[in-house]
DNA sequence: TCAGCTACCACTTTTGAAATGA
DNA sequence: ATCATTTCAAAAGTGGTAGCTG
């Protein structure tokens, strides 16, 4: 047993991506690899946590894109019982864990505060994952990416398109922490991303997931077959997205069942329930 | 003027080190 | 001496809200 946190202290947060480097043994056409970023490793931050490992080769190859994304938040009907992704894993599979939560928030619209200094999501995602080979490592990695080019109004009753969307900011990917690891490991509980933090501040320097306020995002999840962190030859990649996962980044909460949603749902928010801090009497 | 953002607040859970016990 | 459990303070995660800003 490893143990990641010691080997790779950084890990956890997210990292800016870049175009894949020329020459990278892609096993995907460039038409179809385009619009998909890839760890860049020239930051200092991720040379940190390579120190000390294999020195490893700095581009990894492409998957190609995902299916189109799903319509307006709120009016879709329910997904399907599995989640739209593509593979070059065979086998593989993921399942949503905390589902029926997400579908709660997902019918009334939801909504994900987005601070400065980075705020977690909730609910966060947590997934299943079955079709590994229990001795082949993998990487878990997840991103944020925009649904549409529109910005989101909040007009008392519903959200509405108000007009284009700000310029797409810098991508960064999440990595989960106990990447990498073995099949073995990643299938014998959830893997949940609840440290993952969204931010608003464009010159981040925590490595938290940069958004815009007031655009609606979908975030994706990535499994790839791969030794180390920078492998130059990935083994294999699976993407995935689950369409009740769509949310739209907020400062500030602008639907009130959304804040009654996490107020219930949410421990951390307990103080706000009507048992506690605005009991009365 | 006002929608959106920020800082701070009170409250809660989580975390991890220290203390204690077997 | 070692390991497991308990305790407790600090850190971190919540939504509310007043005030600021462009």
């Amino acid at each position: 047993m490893y143990h990641p946190r010691e080997l790779y202290p950084s890990l956890g947060t997210g990292y800016r991506l870049g175009p894949p480097q020329p020459g990278a043994d892609s096993s995907f056409p460039p038409a179809l690899a385009e619009g998909y970023r890839y760890p860049d490793l020239d930051t200092p931050k991720l040379d940190c946590f390579l120190s000390g490992i294999e020195a490893a080769p700095r581009t990894l190859a492409a998957p190609p894109p995902l299916p189109p994304l799903p319509p307006a938040l709120g009016t879709e009907p329910p997904p399907p019982s599995a989640p739209e992704g593509l593979h070059s894993l065979p086998g593989v599979s993921l399942s949503l864990e905390n589902r029926e939560l997400w579908k709660e928030f997902n019918s009334v619209g939801t909504e994900m505060i987005i601070t400065k200094a980075g705020r977690r999501m909730f609910p966060a995602c947590r997934v299943s994952v079955t079709g590994l080979d229990p001795e082949a490592r993998y990487l878990f990695l997840l991103d944020v990416v925009p649904v549409d080019g529109a910005r989101y109004r909040w007009q008392g009753r519903r959200w509405e398109p108000s007009g284009k969307a700000e310029p797409r900011l810098p991508d960064r990917v999440y990595i989960h922490p106990d990447s990498p690891a073995t099949g073995a490991h990643w299938m014998r509980q959830p893997v949940s991303f609840h440290r993952v933090k969204l931010t608003n501040s464009t010159l981040d320097p925590h490595g938290h997931l940069i958004l815009h306020s007031m655009h609606k995002y979908q975030p994706r999840i990535h499994l790839v077959r791969a030794a180390q962190l920078c492998s130059q030859h990935w083994g294999g990649v699976a993407s995935f997205r689950f369409p009740e996962t769509t949310f739209i980044s907020v400062t500030a909460y602008q639907n009130p069942r959304i804040t009654q949603l996490k107020i219930a749902a949410n421990p951390f928010a307990k103080g706000f329930r009507e048992n506690g801090r605005n009991e009365v009497g």
